[in-house]
DNA sequence: TTAAACTTTCAGAAATTTCTGAAAGTTCGT
DNA sequence: ACGAACTTTCAGAAATTTCTGAAAGTTTAA
């Protein structure tokens, strides 16, 4: 398998951009030739469209499973296993979002928990405690709400965005219809 | 320089997670202590708080410069320079998010609209493309909307997080509202 | 202008991560 | 039960990243 000059340089960047979202580059670039290729791709297609060892598209596959970001299926009268990328650009955007929630954010919120459960022994403990208080509550906030977000099925999540500014605005309308308990957070 | 056991394994924690958030272990370390610390530290604390040596402190500072998460500040009589975390938690977070953007999102969209503007050759290149496309204006979206929040001040923005699910109620009451233009996205 | 008090730089060392490829493991048809 | 066709594993090699510490650079005071 060779991949086409066009795309090569899209495989090639997912490959750099994939180390910064949580996996190396090898695994980006599968990844990436997954997604723009039609037709599910073999280990061997990988090794070769990607020139790697057929060892580490293995631990690749591995990878992206954890992820679950990729498929495996059949081809009639062929043994070896075909890879795809799973359902639409939202479906990943959202595991990839989802995933990275569970292994970065969430392991943080329990040990701040944690911290926070302990008396405070100075002044300077005080003072960090305090910190800690703030950037939990704020990680709790954000992953809420994410979570909230990703109830949305992506027609209404799209709506949504595309408000834009507008979001501001309808804020101000939803407080006047429903003008409830005092805003006095401790911010 | 010596760090309470209380925060001790927070800093070490933040360390770990720093790496995943776009620096490496030192300077996410750096970062913490300068976040707990209410006194603004100098270089030589922040070396041996951390048992690391000088000139790596002095390269994470840059780091940390360059991120715009940290400020410079004098004692009087002492020609040490002392640093400290910029501003709020909300700041925060708001500088890593843009400066992320700006690392990650950003090139990959002048990529995808670069290989955009070619030609598909075949079949084969133009579902890579239209996959492209798609991801093109699903990241376009969200640093658009994420740009558009940025905007918002904490207090706003919080309100719009405790919102909650709330926030899809709101959408059909903002269409009932406001019935403007079908919505018929090519999504 | 000199020297003390600091900061930065950077070559090479150390640590960490990733990759290879041979060997071991699995599955399937006969 | 065997062997062909595949996949996985993993020890060590290669590549990459991070760190150290000595040397060079900068700033200030006198």
């Amino acid at each position: 398998m060779n991949i086409s000059t066009q795309n090569q340089s899209f495989v090639y960047h997912f490959g750099e951009m994939g180390s910064r979202w949580g996996f190396n580059r090898t695994v980006g670039q599968m990844y990436a030739l997954l997604v723009i290729s039609e037709e599910p791709l073999n280990a061997n297609d990988l090794a070769s469209g990607l020139s790697i060892s057929r060892g580490n598209v293995s631990m690749g596959i591995k990878e992206l499973q954890s992820w679950q970001l990729i498929q495996v299926s059949h081809i009639p009268g062929d043994r070896k296993e075909y890879y795809s990328a799973i359902g639409s650009i939202w479906d990943m955007a959202n595991t990839v979002f989802k995933e990275r929630r569970k292994r970065e954010i969430d392991p943080t919120l329990s040990l701040l928990r944690a911290s926070l459960l302990d008396k405070p022994t100075d002044a300077s403990d005080e003072y960090a405690q305090g910190k800690m208080q703030e950037i939990h509550d704020l990680l709790e906030m954000v992953t809420e709400w994410a979570a909230e977000l990703q109830r949305l099925n992506p027609e209404q999540l799209s709506r949504l965005m595309k408000l834009g500014a507008g979001v501001s605005k309808m804020l101000s309308v939803k407080e006047q219809l429903f003008p409830n308990k005092k805003n006095s957070d401790s911010n």
